[in-house]
Formats: structure tokens, sequence, C-alpha cells
DNA sequence: AATGAATGAGAGTTCATTCAT
DNA sequence: TATGAATGAACTCTCATTCAT
């Protein structure tokens, strides 16, 4: 009965811990309405429907990504290996929390073969993440080999998620970036 | 072992595709029904629930990769670099048809997080297909260093996995196989 | 929890009475549901909406004008005025129960501006029932004339409907017929 | 009388038409929201519920047809067909005007059933609509024959109207006009 | 073994309405 | 006056499951 506002970022943020917690379908309006202190219907002021709120959420995530994330990729300044450094710390938290992992990541397996909606959303993250990497390797390697190794960063940070969310060890993810950065030193 | 095509295999077996493809959640028991040519109600006969029948078919295709695909790892006669090649071009078609990618990738993603019953079938078969690369990687490596290339390569290939749905491009698995391969030859 | 067998047709013919009287959108699935002693869900293993319903509702109530009603203007051995008031005695108890009217006359003027989806099987029945009309006048009057007189019988007797509602009065109908029934025997 | 051009009256008379086309269940607040560049929350200000709204757009329309259409019936110096005519003239826009028939006609059969709110505003303006018709033939019929020509008449126009809108033919009210206009000159 | 019919919980969504601002 | 945000009931529909036959 009191009026309690709720922004549209507000849903969208609270909304993206339980999608990346639980996936898309089984995350109902249900659950995101108790995450975020609301009535099922209440939902559809703000969104008009479950799929529109995912795209928000995706592109929120993706705008984050970009503008804390990534970005730093592109910071004057420091070495790619101090960047490198840095993006991962920035990193780690996110896809760490609650073992939870990238919600790109898995949204990617969960919806790619249920929900072209979603496909563009989930292939402009990915595209962003490896031109960041790209743009690193490139100090030490070809735009060409710099981008075969960034894809090849990208699948394996992907895959040690997978792996991190199936044995309970954050460790697999530390790993794998180490991997990562010995990319950049090692010549071609 | 005598061979009993009971109907039972061949509900999992048909099962398989549609779930690979779907994912657990998306896919309904009218899915599977029409993909079996049964009645949404016969399934029951077979099998409890559809968790159940999730779980036969993460069993059935666990067994097949073991006596079909990770078995090739254990071969005599062939170098290790020759089952490498061997044990891939047995994988490939599998993981590529459909672009569908990996059952158990896709569902560690999709069900991790809320599906703790499928845990132990997901982890099982990350464990012996790492233990299959692990022993190839033996030859040239520590047991331990052979435990973590043969982790790396796992998370690799799923990751390649990944992006080839997300970018429909083979290829992207095809290359991560190749760098897989060549991690036997190098020193540690 | 006892299984008792509801057949299609049952199903339709309790729908009938609920939809003549409340009307498609006043109707919900609830109220049906209850009508026919089923619950909510278990409508949707006969029929796949509640459009579709509606629509089988219209082909069985048409079916049944075809057969029952219209029929009797064709009928060989009793004179075009017999018929007609043989036609009207069947009629008249069907839409002056529960002073509901005509399920079609009812539908159109609700349902025409926002359900395209049944404007087809609205049509169709008018068409028949102008055609019987037509072919009893057809007796005294030009294949053209007859038709008119038709075309404006049905619309006075659809009129008298609409009134007989508002005002409670099933005599309204009935003068309607008569004039109907008069018109036979006047000269064009 | 001052005319005070309230935006309750815009209100209505906006609403009129989106009613008219639709219906009443099928309407819904949005829908008239937007016909009349509202928020749905504004609405409440003006009228207490969606059955009030209808109530005073049915008191609108009613109360422009007694100033504007019936009352032409009423005309002192035009012969009673000359006033039939003219009313013809202005009703005809009004109920052909999208196809969408008569508000009070489509109301009566949408509503009488589940809204017996309604009700006595549709037999009101019923009433005066035959009281008019009545009016003029009486010049030429009995007190009492004039008035079944009248209630006659204007069923004839509803179930022209109905047939209008099913076959998407304005020339099928002309032609009920005309008959309409014809038992004027008629003996009783 | 298999089916047809039913169930009941719950899904996503719409809606009339409320009310602090 | 008008609005933006919320409510909660009701709506259409889906689903996993049951079970007599």
């Amino acid at each position: 009965m009191p009026v309690q506002k709720t922004t549209k970022d507000e849903i969208i943020t609270k909304s993206i811990e339980v999608f990346r917690k639980q996936g898309y379908h089984k995350t109902s309006m249900s659950d995101l309405a108790t995450a975020c202190g609301l009535q099922k219907g209440s939902f559809y002021y703000h969104f008009k429907s479950k799929e529109e709120l995912m795209q928000a959420v995706l592109q929120m995530v993706h705008g984050y990504y970009n503008k804390k994330v990534f970005s730093i990729a592109y910071e004057k300044g420091l070495s790619a290996e101090d960047r490198f450094v840095k993006l991962f710390k920035k990193q780690e938290p996110i896809i760490t929390q609650d073992i939870a992992g990238c919600l790109f990541g898995n949204m990617t397996l969960e919806s790619i073969g249920n929900k072209k909606e979603f496909k563009n959303f989930l292939k402009a993250f990915f595209s962003d993440w490896i031109a960041a990497f790209q743009h690193l390797y490139q100090e030490n390697h070809s735009e060409e080999s710099a981008f075969e190794l960034s894809q090849q960063s990208v699948m394996e940070i992907e895959g040690a998620l997978m792996m991190m969310r199936l044995y309970d060890d954050k460790n697999l993810l530390k790993s794998a970036c180490l991997r990562v950065l010995d990319r950049l030193k090692k010549e071609p």
C-alpha cells in the first residue's frame, strides 16, 4: 500500500543476479518480483515482457563492462601487462560472485538454441570483449594473431568459469587468467 | 553383453538431441513426446519424472563417451598424438551436429545453479574427460602438469563450443583442438 | 481425482449457452470450466485456445442450424408458408431461451470490430440463413427480390431479438416473425 | 446555456469512438487513455470507474441524439416524409462512420446479459428513438399502429446495421431506411 | 506398454483501480 | 488536474504429473 518508488535501473540491477544464478527459463517473474520487492504485475509497468527485461539486463551489463572493464584495455599510461592485470582484478569479483559465472556465457549456452532474440546482445558483448583483449595482445603480436589469441583467451576464461561453477573452485579461473596473461609475453 | 534394444534406450536416444538443442527447462515433456512418437503420459511408464529421464540421458551419453571416445586415449599401439587425433575425429561430429554443442557443457551452465541433482552426473563426465586427456599428456609431461594441461584443454574446448554456437562457426572448435594437440608436443 | 470423461462435443454444447448469455470477452475460461465441470487447464487438452473453442462453438451451432432449421426451408411436400411456420417453430425456442438471443447476432455486434478470426464463421451462418429464406420467398417472388426480402427478414429478426433482450419481451420476436411470414403472401 | 467545454466532455467524446468500435469489455482503460492522450490514472479524477465512464458516454450520445436527431421528428413546417429524410441524413453518417454501427445497438447485444447497470440507459435511448418515429408515423397511422411500425423500423435499422458491419456494405442501411420511409406512405 | 483425459500448480500477462506527489 | 508507480485480482495458457483403461 505504501508507495515505494523503484527505478528501472534498480529492477535491472536486482534482476541481473537472479538471472545469473538461475538462468532465464528457470527464473519466474515471481522470483524477480520477490527479488525486487515488487508485485509480479508491477514489472509490466516498466518492461513489457520477461524477454524485454532480459534484454535490458544484457544491455546494462554490457554497458557496464564497456565502461568499467573493457575500457581498461585502452587506458593510456599503463603497460599492456598492467592493464591486463587491472582488467582481471576488475572482472574477477564480478564473475566469481556466488560462483555464478558470466551472465553472457550462461545465457549463451542456455538460450542460443531457443531464444534468437538474445543472440545479437550476446554476440555484441563477446565481440567487445575479444576486441579489448586483442588490443592488448597487439602490443606484442600482429593484428591477426592478436585476434586469435584474444578469441582463445575468452574461450578459455568461459571454459574456466564453467569448470569453476562445476567444481566450486575459483582457482580454476585464476589459472586461466594467468595463462591469458602469459600469452602476452610469449613470442608468436 | 546381450544387446537389449529396449524402448527405454530409444527414448533416451531421441531425448538427447532435444535436450542438447533446447536445454532442460525449455524442453517440455510434450516436446520429448513428439520427438519420441509417444504420448506424454507414456513417459511415466519408463521414467518417473523429467528429472530422472535427464539423469538417464546424462548417464547414457557419459557411458557412450567412456566406451567410444575417452577409451581411445587408452588404446595401445598408437602414439599419444595419433590417439588425440583419433579421439577428436570421434568427438567432433557429435558436438558439432546442429551446432548444438556439448550436452554436458550446456547442462552445466544451465542447471548448476538450479538443479543440484545433476551436479554429480556432470562432474563425473568431466572428470573422465580430463582423465583421458591427462593420460595422453602424461606421455610428455609430469602427472601434475598433465592434469593441468588436460583441465585447460577441456575448458578451452568447452569455451570454443560456446563461441561456435554463438557465431555459427565450427572452425572455432577445430582451432581449439589444434591447440590442444599442440600442447602435447611442447615442453612444459 | 476420479476420471470423468468429457467429450469435445459436450464441452462445446455446454459452452454455447455461456457464450450466448455472457458474450465472448466477458466469458472467462473459468466460467466455461465451471459450466463444464472441468478444471481450467483441462480445456486445453481439447482446444488450444479460447478462440479455437469459440470457433468450434460457432461451427457446431451453424451445423445444427443447417441440419435442423434451415433445412426445413428445402423440405418437399409442404407449402412455403407451412415451411416458414415450421422453421419459426423450430427456431423460436432456441433464440428465446433465457432471452439470450442469437449467438451469431450477439457475436457479430460484439466481435466484428475486434476479432477478425470470427468474421467468416459469422458470415457463413447468415448467408445460409438468408439463402433458406430466399428459397421460400422465391415461391412468390423473383430470385432477386426474394433475396432482398430474405435479407430484410433476417435483419428484422435480429433487430427484434435485440429489442426482445432489451425489453424482456418475447412477443417482439413473434411479431417480427409474423411480418416475415406476411411478406410471403404479398405481391412484390 | 453557457457552453462549457470541460475536459470531461472531451474524454467522453473521444471515448465514444473507441467503445463503438471495440465494445465495452474489449476496450481497456489503456486504450481509452491512449485515445484521449491521458494517463490511465487521470481518468479516475473525472470518472470513478470504467462503468461510470461508459454511462456518461451513453448519456452524452443519447443527449446528442435527442437534441440533434430525434428532435427533427418534431420540427414544425416540414412534412413527415421530409422530416424522416432529414433525420436519416443526420443519423446516417454517425452510424456508418468506420462501419462501426450504433453504440446502443452494439452495447445492447454485448452487455445486456452481463451489465445490468447499462440496461436503463439503453432502454431510454431506444424508447426515445421509437417515440420519434412513432410521432412521424402518426401522421398517417393510428397511435397504436404507429408505435408498432416505429418499433419495427428501429429493429430493422438495427438489424441492417448488424449486416452492414458483417458484410462491410453501407447500402444495407440505405435500403432499410428506404423501407422505413416507405411505410409512412402506405396505408395501414 | 501405451494412451487419453484429467489435474492443479504456476507460468507470463493484463487490467481496473489507487494514491502520493 | 494530471501523472507515475504500484497493486492484486483475474486472465489465458503451459506444464509435469497421474491414472483408469
